[in-house]
This record gives structure tokens, sequence and C-alpha cells, in this order.
DNA sequence: CTGTTAGCGCCTTCAA
DNA sequence: TTGAAGGCGCTAACAG
């Protein structure tokens, strides 16, 4: 006969339901407050109330309900994710690194995807403050849009918020990001090095538009405290090219529609140029399937007729043929990096906002080659 | 002058912790509940008092309190999802499905990783209760652990699950699958039909181990109400191969340790062999990646020396040279169907416990030819 | 249509 | 150490 044998009848009547701490307090013969204190740890009680309270507990199966908890406390040891896609490779190691961190420090994770549209995004952040989330992180899509700025007035209510891979202009808040500069630079410098002349870069920024880059439209992109991946790698490109004395043909850097068709039309057309380009830096997974599959298409052979670099490093990518060199970014960790920083400020951690850069690795495989002739 | 100027003082007082309801009221000088009624939107009230809620609720910035709203209601419009990992593309399309049905829905989404240990399932089923989650979609990772087994006392309190991708053998609930079967099966005879009749499987059931394949050994497989994707393609190789009279040699089945490393050793061994396979069906991305290492490794080439059929279609598969002829799988779409079932069920659908099957779709690209002479 | 009165389950003073 | 009482912000019956 089990311990609790005699308690079975009510164990059956009330596992059907959720037991609160009241019923526990109940069975166990004691106040509300001390089965509270034993089950909350916290305050003091004697070995023996602390017995019968875990007793009662655990015959009835008691699970803390940490809503009732959340809404007594103000803590919801919960932190909100805001992602363009979660399907995407990037996004999804982010997120596990995200959720890994928050996991060791006992937060939970709550997901919203944006598809990079700004009103969704203004939604989820307002989804996420009526979840009462104690943080937020988020790889912000757009402008701030709305002037009463979900974002904004979450940090004006206290809430913390801690950027990745992206930055706005006007927040102040901490941000977790690539350093794509360097990677874009060092990208471009390998390929310099094996002698490439005419490198294209796709996809560049889409902002750049159809007008010439002059040095004060690219002054305003280097000096603004607006930081995107794809604005940082034209910089980077541009500044390897700069360093190397060779000009920036903004015919072969790609600024129409950042998709697999975009980059396929861009491809397409450089290749058809009479100067084409002899190497393809592709500065997203998309960027290097599309550049892959033209290339192909064309009858190129990597990297003989044309050198390539990608990002966004793939397991496939080391054993295509040849090996694709590829920027690996270390995306697990900037998840990891940006929920303890986020952890940091929710525990009350002051000082300045302040960008954490990660460096990123080039993959060296066998995708370059000496320009042809 | 905006409207609001008149309230600049106390908005800019108010404006920095979170409004609640009764501040709303009180600005709108009206009851508490009245001012419930309007943001809750339930009951009726007059056109006046609604204009006048809304505007100090805007004045204000007034967002619910979902927490408080739930506490209440004892509804969280959240759906809790389990998986072993997030950074699995596999998962990361699943959860993609799920998040977008939810959202649909109304219901937002809880994530939690779990590596496929059984200890951090259980522990996450507990963590989402406690959460008091509507439901939860699951990727059960073993049998039932714990005793108390958290997934069964969840049930017991009335929290409708949905299992994707496997199911459990004692757990009376919905699921949504593959049908790896027929997939599997679609493969092998693919194969079998381009005259192929040694056709390795990598991986296969670990469980077989080193025991040889008997008759009734794999009528458990058969019978049993227990479905993970490994055993069901392990069940649909062998039916292509009896249908086509081949026999079933365990020594082309890899049972050893599911890994890249442990794909690697086992194509490695196999095709030292006098009777090597002349094809090879991987029936997970990480077995397509060792496979394809291997094999070149080996200075083979596909497909006129060997002929290969993956599972988990990617676009790097189709950039391939050649193109992997793949089984490209509805992930998002099996998120989807969990997610919207999960919704029925909590919204009170009754019925037995069903299992959905979705096809998947084999896509011929250029991976396989005619076994060599 | 409106305001009043109770809770939801927990934490947290405050006396005892 | 322990219990009683009040409150978190909201919804939900209940009168008026």
């Amino acid at each position: 006969m089990r311990p609790s044998a005699q308690y079975t009848e009510s164990v059956t009547t009330v596992d059907t339901a959720k037991p609160t701490l009241s019923e526990v307090a109940r069975r166990a013969g004691v106040g509300r407050s001390s089965a509270a204190r034993v089950l909350g740890n916290y305050g003091s009680v004697s070995a023996h109330t602390r017995e019968r309270v875990l007793a009662a507990a655990r015959e009835l199966g008691y699970e803390t309900n940490e809503l009732a908890r959340s809404m007594s406390t103000g803590v919801t040891m919960t932190l909100g994710v805001v992602v363009a896609d979660i399907a995407n490779p990037f996004f999804a190691g982010v997120l596990r690194g995200i959720a890994d961190a928050a996991r060791e420090a006992g937060y939970g994770t709550v997901l919203v995807n944006t598809d990079e549209d700004e009103a969704r995004e203004d939604e989820a952040v307002r989804l996420l403050m009526g979840k009462q989330v104690d943080g937020i992180v988020i790889a912000p899509a757009g402008g701030a849009a709305a002037d009463p700025n979900p974002l904004r007035t979450a940090q004006l209510r206290g809430v913390p918020i801690v950027q990745i891979d992206r930055t706005l202009a006007g927040l102040e808040a901490d941000a977790v990001v690539m350093d794509n500069r360097h990677a874009a630079r060092d990208a471009t410098e390998l390929l310099i090095a094996a002698g490439h002349r005419r490198i294209a870069l796709v996809w560049g920024p889409a902002r750049l538009g159809r007008q010439t880059v002059t040095p004060s439209s690219l002054e305003r992109w280097a000096t603004t405290t607006e930081l995107t991946s794809v604005g940082e790698r034209f910089l980077g490109y541009r500044a390897a090219l700069d360093a190397a004395d060779l000009e920036l043909d903004p015919a072969i850097v790609m600024t129409g529609e950042q998709s697999i068709a975009g980059v396929r039309a861009f491809v397409r057309t450089v290749l058809a140029t009479p100067r084409p380009p002899t190497a393809f830096i592709a500065t997203e997974l998309d960027a290097v399937i599309g550049v892959l599959e033209e290339v192909h298409a064309a009858g190129l052979r990597v990297p003989a007729d044309m050198s390539i670099v990608g990002f966004d490093d793939s397991p496939w990518a080391s054993v295509f043929d040849p090996p694709i060199t590829t920027v690996r970014q270390p995306v697990q960790r900037l998840g990891e990096h940006a929920a303890r920083r986020l952890i940091e400020r929710i525990s009350g951690a002051g000082g300045e906002p302040f960008v954490d850069h990660l460096a990123s690795e080039l993959i060296d495989r066998g995708s370059i080659a000496a320009p042809r002739g």
C-alpha cells in the first residue's frame, strides 16, 4: 500500500482539474501562506509543515500557476522574440541561441514572425507587451513607423530591448550584430588577392536605387547610426576596393529586387555585358543560390570561369563540387549574446546602450581561382 | 495644438508606467466595468461612453494586460510548442507553419527545445503547463518516461495535445505526420525502376541493432501504434523491395549512430565491401550530407557511378551538380495542420484522436541513373 | 446601459 | 514560524 493510498479518493476527484495552492494547503492542513512559502520557497517554515505541504503537493500533482505568480510579482520570466522569418536558417539559428540562453537563466521564449512587415512588427511588439514579457529581442524591420511607435513605447514602459542583426537609427537600445563590414571586406580582399578586378556584389543596398554612387551618398551610409547587414556588407566591399585602388562600378552592384528572381535577372544581365565580372560576392543565402543557378545555366565553371564567395554557410556548401567558400556566421552565438544582454538589462544592468559586434569566419574552400586570362 | 494637448501633463506622468483599465476609466469619467466593456468589446455601451473611453485609452497608450485577462478568463490564447531543435530546417519550417496558423486564429506561440532529451521534454511540458498554455504541439522524444508523465497529466488536466512528426505508443492524442512510408517506398521504387538491385538505406532504425532482420522483428515495427519517421521510412523501403522480390540485406541498412559521423563510417564500410550498393537512400538531411561527402571522397560520380535519393529538400539540392533527387516534405503545412487541429480541440471539437498523414513529393532531378554494367 | 461586487491564484505585508 | 487580509488587473454576474 503506497503512502498516499489513503487519499486515493480525493486524488481521483481533484486530479482532473488543476490543483491550486489553496487546495494543497487545505490537504496539508496548513494556511495558504505557509503552503505558498514552501512551494515558492521563500520565507521560512518548519521542517514539519514543509514536508506535509510537499507531500500534499505531490499527491495532487500540484504545479504552480505561473500566470498567477506573474500577476502578483509583476515578472513573467519570459522573453519576446520578433524576427522576420523563423524558417530562414539564419534566424532559426539565432532563435536557438536565444532559447538556450534564456532557458539557462530560467526564462521562457515567445516568438512572433513578421516577414519584414512593419505593421506586423508593430502588432507583434504590442502583442508581446500585452503578454507582459520582461524584455524583447528584435530584428527591427523598418524605421519607426507609427508615431507612438510600439517599440519606443515599450522602452518608455521600462521593457528592455535588444536589437539583433540590424539597428534602428533613433532607437537607444543595445544591439548584437555580425561584423558584416569586416566580413565583406575580407571576402572582397580574398578575391582581389586572387587577382580579380571586376567583382560583382549580389545583393547590395536596395536604397542605392538607380542613382550613381557618389561620395556623399556613400557618406550617408557610412555615418548613419543605422546598421543593416546589406549596407554594412556594401561598405566592406567598397572599403576593400578602395584600399586596392579599384573603382567601384555601380553596374555590377545589384540594387534591384532582393529575391532569388531578382538575383537571377541581375546575374544574367551582368554576364551578358561586354565586360562581365570575374567574381561574385553573394551576401545572402538566396543570393548564393541565385548566382549558382545562373552561373551554371550560363555554362560557366566554378572556379575556373567564375569565382564565388557566399554568406550564410551551410553543410551543403562543403559537399558542393567545388566546395563553396563562404562566410560562416556564429548565428547561435548571436542569439545567446542577445538573450544574455537582455537578461542583464532586465536584472537592472545600467549603462549606455552598446553594440556588440560578432566576428564571422571566412571559410576558404574551393570556389575561388585566378580570373581567366 | 493637438487634441490631447490639454492632457499633456498627466500623460507624461503616467506614460512611463503601464496604464491600467482603472486609470482609463477614471480619466474617461466612467466606471471600471464600462471601460472594461469597450476595451474588451463585449456587452453594450452607449456611443458616448465608448468614445470617451477610447479617447482616454488612446491618450494613455493603454494596452490590455493579457495576463490579467487570462487570469480571469482561464484562457491564455497561447500554444506551447515542444521540438527537438529549432535550428533544424525541418522543425524551423514546422514552427513557421504553427506560428502562422496560430497567429491567424489569434493565438501566440511559446517555444521550447529539447534536443530529443526525455528529461528536458518532461521539463518543457511542465513549464508550458505552468504558463497555462491552452494546448501543446509536440514532437515527442521518447516513451513516457516518469510514471506521472507530464504529457499524460496535461491531458488529464484537459489540455489538448497534438503530436507532430512522430507518435507515442500509449498516447491517445491527435497526430500530424508525414506519410513517410509511402515517401520511402516511392523513392525506393524509383531506384528499382532505374535498374538498381542493391540499394542502401541511410539511416534506418537504430533499434534494429545488430540483430538480423527477422520477419517477427519486422512485424513489431509494422504493427506498433508508434510512428517514427525512421521506422516508417524503413518499412516503406522494405515494402518496395518486397514488391519487387528483392531481398533485404541488413548489411546495407545503417543501424548505427545516427549522425553525420555515423553515416560517413557506414558509407565507407559499405563501399569497401565486395558487393557495394549501387544506390543510396538518405532519409535525413545529415544522411544526405554524409553520403555526398563519402561518395565524393571515394571518387565516385553521381549519378554515373552512384545513384542517390535524399529526404529534406533544400534550395541547395537543386543547384547541385547534378541536382539531387529528393523527397520534399510540406513542413510548413504540417505545422499549420497541427496548429489548426489543436485549436479545434481547444475550441471543444470532440471525436476520437486521429492521425493526419501528409503526402510528400518526390522531386526527380538528376541524381539517379541506371547502375553501372 | 451602467456601476457595484466578487473572484481568478498567487505573493506579501502585518499581526499573532 | 504561522495565519489572516489585501492586492495585482481583469472579467463576470448582479442589481439598479
